[in-house]
DNA sequence: TTCAATTTGCAATTATGTTGCAAATTGGAG
DNA sequence: CTCCAATTTGCAACATAATTGCAAATTGAA
């Protein structure tokens, strides 16, 4: 992570008045170390610095002002940096050996979202595409 | 629910070698009722008829032999039937009053698949999209 | 009808996430 | 820097969702 990253984690919780806290920096460092990754696997990597009740809210502070998301990784969620740390994408996940590879979308989702949209006169706010399968390295 | 679905149920699970039950049949009849459903709403129905275990063994058993698959909905997942009753589609979810409607998709995510597949030699095996926002009468 | 194999239901257990509260930490005022 | 009200933390207890072991019931094939 750079320390841009972690000066704009600073100012967000600023703005939304929550303080800066050794448990809240901690707790976004294991984030962006591994990214995406289950609130479970943050839990393994915290024990022992930051009770697993404050991991739990205070990863719910950082969705509640956006600096995290949560995507879907294969019927579980994993936790990832918002798309203004790492832009907007979606992923690829391997079935064996649990790779994730983020994509971009070149219009396709967006024009789809448009149309459907206008057709049932529905407001979208969130999306999210998922495509699991082999990675070139599992497809053997 | 027709009665070709209930004789498809049958004979996928007499070939993947699952008796046909009282249990099972009570199961599937619930999920078909409302779809997509919670688990929770199916445990729900089942209460004095199908005891709570049974019920996630088999549903756990449907979705093992292809009759059900999960769809993410708003952070939950739901069950719904396989692609072969009620063909590959996906879904608006309103974030206000929880309506899921069903939308087809005209070749963008399957062209998007496509070519983002060859760019990383991925190897897709399913994929699910979802659109989260407002319906027509909700967006008031 | 008979019976081995499968399935069911209940109790106990495990996994996951939440709440109440006293003690510690934080950040701003003085 | 010092002080202190407000926020945050960690612990224990609680709540909810899902899984497992096992004896009893059901199923379907002979
Ligand atoms: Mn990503
Ligand atoms: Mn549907
Ligand atoms: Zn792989
Ligand atoms: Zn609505």
């Amino acid at each position: 992570m750079t320390a841009d990253d972690l000066t704009l984690f600073k100012k967000r919780l600023a703005e939304h008045g929550y303080q800066v806290t050794k448990a809240r920096e901690a707790t976004f460092k294991l984030l962006v170390s591994a990214e995406p990754q289950t609130i479970r696997e943050i839990l393994v990597k915290a024990q022992g610095v930051v009770d697993r009740v404050s991991v739990y809210r205070n990863v719910g502070v950082f969705e509640k002002i956006g600096l995290i998301h949560r995507v879907h990784i294969g019927w579980k969620y994993k936790l990832e940096l918002s798309d203004e740390f790492v832009g907007h994408h979606h992923h690829l996940s391997c079935l064996k050996c649990g790779r994730v590879i983020d994509i971009e979308d070149e219009k396709h989702i967006d024009d789809f979202i448009k149309e459907v949209s206008a057709k049932f006169g529905f407001e979208p706010r969130r999306h999210q595409f998922e495509v699991d399968g082999y990675c070139k390295d599992c497809r053997s």
